[in-house]
RNA sequence: GAUCCCGUAGCUCAGCCGGUAGAGCAACUGCCUUUUAAGCAGUGGGUCACAGGUUCGAAUCCUGUCGGGAUCACCA
């Protein structure tokens, strides 16, 4: 495939040839980093206490090297300014003609280096005239030559000016986008903590991280339309996983009281800002406890996980200022729709509830059974005012074939989901571990499923002899990874949080 | 899958009651040894997403295709 060059990147082609033909190489080896952009100014500040600073037999002793991408120059005949971006920010540098080798500045830095490069710079650290702390350069390496322009960034105090706002370029190009955007790597950051953060409250809690597959010969843990895929060696159909949860209980048959697996899950959906086809899940299971106690585990998970995040259990989500602190509300959801709607829906029949249903405007149709009715008159009248944290408890048991039957209720479940900025996050239960009660739910699931609802679960008979052979009282909890991720930094589509989501392929023309 | 909006220079955008494309930044050539959206003078750069149609003439109007975004439906 060849593409027409544009001015620009022929010009940048060019530089590299002459720097390889004058014995400079474009693509460095190595490049000692002693510090980085944003530590240099406690550096400075500690090394020339108040007054100090103006002593001229005191300059040059902060020594500095640095590495990073060259994003603004500022050229002025025989000395020049230009910002350093590194990983952790930005820092000025100032270089002179007399300074560098002989010719190196007119030959090579004016006309072969271009914004974007990656350079090194070692030098000392001061401060010019107008205030700016700057590396005065003494060496001076191009160490990546770019040979494609990179947008770029400029700012004042109150605006920048250009950058990526192309949504499509941005997830496409995810590397410019974060060369870029110091914000969006930020993101991407948090990300990352709210992950290890939540991996050390579960590893201090007695729990085991473990792996199970990803290609799954039956798939189940949830209601939804795989992926299918080969296995040539076997000639097998896999799926791959939509949920890891029946493989984790196996693992609480066998013998380990906490496990949890941090999983990526593919389901073969559609995509919204809300999904994309895969995402990541972190699924914990507890031996010898319920849905209670696990209420108060993920109340405690979620708070500690805010905390490290920003200090504080509070997170700022669009508008609403969201609050980890305060036990955070439990409402069951009988009562959660009756709330909202002004319609207690407990202990009616499948018809009555339809009846209602058809008041509040929603499709019904013959196939619904109330447990599915319920559910849509939940996320059409009560989800999305559910801003602040709460769960929502008790199921119709029909939504929910894994979860064990309700102590008090045989229609209901003990089962929870936590609702924050208006979407689930995470679904728990105490787990069914009756294998008789599991045959029954599997076998009215395939009935579903050849009566076409192509999001039905399979029959497992692994997993039931498992089941056969005891698993203990167990609560088990889902957590949506992403979704968390949006409401701990403030994101609006799922795509924000998942560095390269899935995109129709790029054409070129 | 349905509806609406968008696609113009490397980037951000203007032009869209039809007359053959513009600005700022970036680039190029000069000048400038503490600038900071550096400045000054000059220069180049576009199959206006793609393909058809209407028209003497289309970036502009119409149809289709591709890609993206938003909303809706299913799901976490």
């Amino acid at each position: 495939m060849s593409r027409e060059l544009t001015d620009q990147e022929v010009q940048r082609h060019q530089s590299r040839t002459w720097l390889l033909e004058n014995g400079f190489q474009p693509y460095g080896y190595a490049w000692d980093v002693t510090h980085q952009a944003t530590e240099i100014p406690a550096l400075f500040d500690a090394a020339y206490p108040e007054g100090t600073e103006e002593d001229p037999a005191e300059a040059r002793k902060v020594k500095v090297s640095v590495a990073g991408r060259m994003m603004t120059q500022r050229i002025m005949g025989k000395a020049a300014f230009f910002n350093l971006h590194d990983e952790t920010g930005k820092i000025q540098v100032y270089i002179r003609r007399d300074d560098l080798p002989e010719g190196y500045y007119n030959e090579v830095f004016k006309k072969r280096y271009d914004l974007g490069d990656i350079v090194g710079v070692s030098g000392f650290v001061f401060r010019t005239k107008t205030g700016e702390l700057s590396i005065h350069a003494e060496r001076l390496e191009l160490l990546t030559k770019t040979l494609r322009p990179l947008p770029i960034v400029k700012e004042t105090e109150e605006k920048s000016y250009g950058g990526l706002e192309d949504k499509e370029l941005r997830y496409r190009q995810r590397y410019a986008d974060l060369a870029i955007h110091p914000e969006v790597r930020e993101v991407f950051r948090k990300r990352s903590q709210l992950i290890s953060a939540m991996r050390r409250f579960l590893d201090a809690n007695g729990c085991l991280e473990v792996e199970t597959p990803a290609l799954q010969p039956i798939y189940g843990g949830a209601a939804a339309r795989p992926f299918t895929t080969h296995h040539n060696a076997l000639d097998m159909q896999l799926f791959m996983r939509i949920s890891d949860e029946l493989y984790l209980k196996r693992l609480i048959v066998g013998g380990y009281d906490r496990v949890y697996e941090i999983a990526k899950n593919f389901r073969n959906e559609g995509l919204s800002r809300f999904h994309n086809p895969e995402f990541t899940m972190m699924e914990v299971y507890v031996a010898y406890q319920d849905y209670q106690w696990m209420m108060d585990f993920v109340e405690q998970m979620i708070r500690y996980i805010a905390t490290e995040l920003h200090g504080k259990p509070e997170v700022k989500v669009g508008d609403h200022q969201i609050s980890f602190t305060e036990p955070f509300k439990r409402v069951t959801m009988f009562e959660a729709i009756a709330q909202k709607t002004g319609h207690n829906l407990y202990g009616k029949t499948r018809d009555e509830i339809a009846e209602v249903a058809k008041q509040l405007h929603i499709e019904v149709d013959a196939s619904m059974g109330s447990g599915k009715l319920i559910d849509e008159i939940f996320g059409a009248y009560v989800e999305h005012t559910l801003i602040q944290p709460t769960f929502i408890t008790d199921y119709p048991v029909e939504l929910s074939p894994l979860a064990k039957r309700h102590r008090n209720d045989p229609n209901l479940v003990e089962r929870f989901e936590l609702i924050c900025n208006g979407k689930e996050i995470c679904n728990a239960f105490s787990e069914l571990n009756d294998p008789i009660d599991q045959r029954e739910r599997f076998e009215s699931q395939t009935r579903l499923k050849s009566g076409g609802d192509d999001e039905a679960m399979m029959m497992d008979e692994d997993y039931l002899r498992a089941l056969e052979l005891g698993m203990p009282p167990t609560a088990g909890l889902g957590v949506g990874i992403d979704r968390l991720a949006m409401i701990m930094t403030n994101q609006d589509s799922i795509r924000d949080v998942i560095l390269f989501p899935l995109l129709r392929p790029e054409v070129t023309h």
